[in-house]
RNA sequence: GCAGAGGUACCCGAGCUGGUCAAAGGGGCCGGACUUAAGCUCCGGUGCAUAGUGCUUCGCAGGUUCAAAUCCUGCCCUCUGCACCA
């Protein structure tokens, strides 16, 4: 190879096709072999692969790559979400069909995964928008179905009018729709429900043992909002109603003074109609409805409530109490309807000092305390007071609390409970790309399961959609819509609504182990084995850390409980990758980012000069890079280098054009490391061992690196101090072919997760046995056998003693007239090595120099030479317990340091063996060395030497 | 407002189970070698002082300690997610 310079292209494709030739990475179940499944959020295939992508895979493959190294059998799959609105909107524009655009745009990304280089099983790679695939979707909600999991009920739903569709709370974001940013509105209709919230509590409590990261787990743990408490019925006055309340403090029972119910709640009407209230409640109840949320968090500044004129009774007390609509109470939480206690709320106390309603406090900071009045509120756990009903006086906390729930449920007017915020999956969308729902609407057998047999019901492809047609095409389709009843054979219509998409990616994971199953979603073995402990590695956005992830891990409970696996839960170990930024137009003033044609431009807001800050990247500002473009202009492996030595998966990172020119010279680099092996010969030196020395170190090193997840400390080690160790190699005279071809292929194994192709090649041409992408990593345990820490320690002693005398070079610069020529090197004596290494053995015991130190010294034979024992106290100070400012040197000193004076080098030996190569590195002619005292003391610098630290002179 | 992650030299980014930290690595910049030259590549420098041991730095202000970038407290700022949760 190698007569050319680094032509990434060439490479590429070249092993692309020989490792697809060889299908290396196809994997089937093999329990002689422990399994690692690495997965990848998989991708909507929206067309070309974007930078995000290409930092997603990147991550994914190195480490699928490690793994197979490291002897696994490694499932790493690639598939498609491919249902979605925005395939509808394209085959609009094109007047064309979603299946059309969707083909079109994943064969597209996966051309720029294939030119990337992954190592995908693409045997199992699936569309989940092909009738092969929502198949199973079919015959997984007609399992829930059976298993009393799917609710068909009126709800009211978000409706978005651009999109014509139903949304889920969750996709709606600030009462606008996710996708589309318009203002969402209310509309009642009938849904299909998944019944998630069975899951709740089981959801909530194994986060405890799933090793998500530590802010994954808060998110779900507050999306699913548990909270303990007690639902409280308060009578109307002269009214068969009763308002029913949910409340985690049913200690401050007793401090109750109004109830406040949401505007839209039923009772409203029902209490107000005919009476003087009835207009205002209406009007609030617009106001609210209308509200846009940003105008919503504005006004909220400013809680509103109006009277509804009637009254409600304390079922403890038997106090009459006023019953309020407030606009701050939520319809959609619990009942819709709040228990004031202005004594212990912030919030009902602001309300209350408002509408000039009273305040009662019933809790006390300590046992002895009065309850009292004061702003900010007491909200925190008290002792009951002003019960006024005496046996619960003095109760406190917990105890309080369950106290008040006996004596509620003890008269049947309520009981304790537990509220989740998670809400049942609303699976209902009135849309085309998605999966059909199997179900028939039958006049006289109601609503009827589509037979197991008569799945999939398949998506017509015989549809041409344009802006004109708005709406779900399928409400107008005759052929899809007339259907006879699976039961009666009557006349019946097919269901139109099609299946929100999360519910695709909700068991694709468990698709992948048995993507070829064509008569069950997949096989029960299989799934068991390739997600047992879950998922090994999965990586993804944040953005998916509460709604897809939860309703995996709801998909994975559901499907166990069917008896389909015995997974329990999907994911092991979760990363999150952080964001890829890029500069952008930033106006300081403003704190404001442009698009990136206002660069070098003024702000087009205050006419400031515009300078850049890094943002996420993405279209509204421009600043976005191009994968193909990157790729064809450096190769995969650099791009793959950069975006992984840019920094940590989980962290974010930023897109630097120098950067990446610097991962191409990184790689130009090495590849000429790898071309030198031609000029090599058997020529063993000393170094030799040193550059093996330091492989098995580096090798160590990766390992754990690579292990951890800490891609961008492995890729430091592989490709960059691996090059500077051979640098530093060569520079000292190596060039034994013998050792050059040992550590290239250590080097090259280092090399293949982050880059494959290069290393593939470098593999091939060092003639490594079968495929390096199939191979495990090379035991060195001939190498580790031995112990290479002296080599390795002196080498570092080279290094400091180059360092120290640099900086002492340009010193001495100064004071010189002529240029300096010649280097004195004084050694420190010999004795004091001696007594160096005694301390560093003493330090490994529990000796305790303070108390015992001077007395070990005075029984030392040298103590006996009078004349030197001042010197003697003063060295022992300066190695054992330091001055106030400086820690002793056997604390200071690093690993190799204490090696070599435990191994008594002798400094003198190795100057002088290595003079010449010190004379050239620090440009000098000569150098001379000696123990102090056996030669010229040259300009006073003997006093400086200390064991490792010799008296440096230039002249 | 709540929750989480952060603020390190010109920039990015490690370190943060206290001492070996003027603080890895990369980018940028400067200098040297190579070259007709540019590029590439190699070597070195990049807080201040200084013939070595010294001073000032790790968001700001305090504290603990013989010793703090690292631990504690308060404050400021940035980012991410949630948004009146009863």
């Amino acid at each position: 190879m190698c007569k050319m310079s680094y032509n990434p292209h060439d490479i590429e494709s070249k092993w692309q096709r020989i490792w697809s030739l060889e299908g290396v990475f196809e994997v089937e179940v093999d329990h002689s072999k422990p399994k690692f499944y690495c997965l990848e959020m998989f991708p909507y295939p929206s067309g070309n692969m974007h930078m995000g992508h290409v930092r997603n895979y990147s991550i994914g493959d190195a480490m699928a790559r490690f793994q197979r190294m490291r002897g696994k059998n490694v499932l790493y799959p690639m598939g498609y979400d491919s249902f979605g609105m925005p395939a509808e909107n394209a085959a609009k524009k094109e007047s064309g069909h979603p299946h059309t655009v969707t083909e079109r745009n994943i064969a597209m990304i996966r051309a720029d995964q294939e030119r990337m280089g992954y190592s995908y099983d693409w045997r199992r790679m699936f569309a989940t928008s092909t009738p092969e695939y929502y198949h199973w979707n079919q015959q997984l909600f007609l399992k829930f179905h059976e298993a009393g999991l799917v609710e068909r009920r009126f709800a009211p739903v978000n409706w978005c009018n651009d999109c014509d569709t139903v949304l889920a709370n969750e996709q709606v974001k600030n009462n606008r729709c996710w996708r589309c940013g318009l203002e969402v509105v209310q509309k009642d209709m009938a849904q299909w429900f998944l019944k998630m919230t069975e899951y709740a509590d089981e959801l909530l409590n194994e986060l405890e043992d799933i090793e998500f990261p530590e802010n994954v787990k808060t998110m779900q743990r507050n999306w699913i909002g548990r909270s303990q408490g007690a639902h409280i019925n308060f009578k109307v006055v002269g009214s068969e109603s009763s308002i029913g309340a949910f409340t985690t403090r049913p200690d401050t029972i007793f401090g109750v003074t109004f109830l406040t119910l949401s505007p839209e709640h039923p009772l409203c009407k029902e209490l107000v109609s005919g009476t003087d209230y009835h207009d205002d409640w209406e009007k609030l109840r617009n106001d609210c409805a209308r509200m846009t949320e940003f105008e919503r968090i504005n006004m909220l500044k400013e809680k509103k409530g109006v009277p509804l004129g009637r009254f409600a009774i304390n079922p403890l007390s038997g106090e009459e109490v006023p019953i309020y609509a407030g606009n701050f109470v939520v319809a959609s939480y619990g009942t819709g309807a709040v228990m004031a206690v202005p004594g212990h709320d912030q919030r009902d106390y602001d309300f209350a000092k408002k509408y000039g309603l009273p305040i009662r406090p019933v809790l006390s900071k300590t046992r002895e305390a009065e309850a009292i009045e004061e702003n900010p509120v007491f909200d925190g756990l008290g002792w009951m007071a002003n019960s006024n009903m005496g046996s619960f006086d003095g109760l406190y906390g917990n105890e309080a609390k369950e106290a008040v729930i006996s004596a509620l449920e003890a008269d049947g007017t309520g009981y304790g409970t537990v509220q989740y915020r998670l809400k049942d999956w609303l699976l209902s969308r009135q849309r085309f790309w998605g999966t059909p729902i199997p179900m028939i609407h039958c006049d006289d057998c109601g609503v009827v399961p589509v037979n197991y047999s008569d799945l999939p019901v398949k998506l017509p492809l015989d549809i041409k959609f344009s802006w004109e047609n708005s709406g779900n095409p399928l409400e107008n389709n005759e052929v899809f819509l007339n259907v006879k009843c699976p039961k009666c054979g009557g006349k019946a219509r097919r269901e139109t609504d099609t299946m929100d998409t999360f519910f695709d990616s909700s068991w694709y994971f468990l698709r992948f182990a048995d993507s070829s199953n064509s008569s069950a979603p997949f096989d029960s073995d299989k799934a068991n084995y390739w997600l047992d402990g879950g998922v090994d590695l999965y990586i993804g956005g944040i953005e998916h850390a509460v709604m897809h992830l939860l309703y995996a891990r709801f998909f994975t409970k559901a499907t166990r409980d069917l008896g389909m696996n015995s997974v329990g839960e999907p994911f092991g170990r979760l990363v999150c990758q952080g964001m890829l930024n890029a500069p952008a137009p930033f106006c300081v003033d403003c704190n404001s980012e442009y698009h990136i044609e206002n660069f070098g431009g003024d702000c087009p807001n205050c006419g400031a000069e515009l300078t850049t800050r890094s943002v996420k990247m993405g279209k509204s500002l421009g600043n976005t890079v191009s994968p193909g473009e990157m790729v064809t202009k450096f190769g995969a492996d650099t791009v793959r280098l950069f975006i992984l030595f840019g920094a940590n998966p989980e962290a974010g990172m930023d897109w630097s054009d120098t950067a990446l020119e610097s991962s191409s010279r990184q790689m130009n680099q090495i590849f000429e490391a790898f071309k030198s092996l031609e000029s090599a010969s058997l020529n063993p030196k000393d170094i030799d061992s040193w550059l093996l020395a330091r492989a098995l170190d580096n090798q160590t090193r990766w390992i754990d690196a690579m292990e951890g997840v800490s891609l961008r400390e492995g890729v430091m080690i592989s490709h960059y101090e691996m090059l500077s160790d051979w640098q530093w190699y060569r520079r000292r005279g190596g060039l034994d072919r013998e050792t050059i071809e040992r550590f290239l292929c250590i080097w090259s194994e280092m090399l293949a997760p982050a880059t494959p192709h290069i290393a593939e090649e470098f593999w091939s041409s060092l003639g490594g046995t079968g495929l390096l992408a199939s191979n495990t990593l090379s035991g060195l345990s001939d190498l580790s056998d031995s112990d290479w820490s002296l080599v390795l320690a002196r080498e570092d002693y080279l290094r400091e003693f180059i360092d120290t005398a640099r900086n002492l070079r340009t010193l001495a610069e100064k004071h010189s007239e002529s240029p300096l020529s010649r280097m004195v090197v004084q050694v420190a004596s010999k004795w004091k090595s001696e007594l160096a290494s005694n301390a560093i053995n003493l330090a490994s015991t529990d000796f305790d120099f303070k108390s015992q130190g001077h007395e070990h010294i005075r029984n030392l034979p040298i103590f006996e030479n009078e004349t030197m024992r001042g010197e003697i106290f003063q060295l022992w100070t300066t190695l054992t317990t330091g001055s106030k400012k400086k820690r002793g040197r056997i604390h200071t000193w690093s690993k190799s340091q204490k090696i070599l004076l435990l191994n008594y080098l002798d400094e003198v030996e190795i100057i002088n063996q290595n003079s010449e190569f010190l004379a050239m590195a620090l440009d000098i002619e000569s150098i001379t060395s000696y123990f102090v005292g056996e030669g010229e003391d040259v300009a006073g610098k003997a006093r400086v030497a200390f064991p490792l630290e010799p008296g440096i002179a230039f002249v």
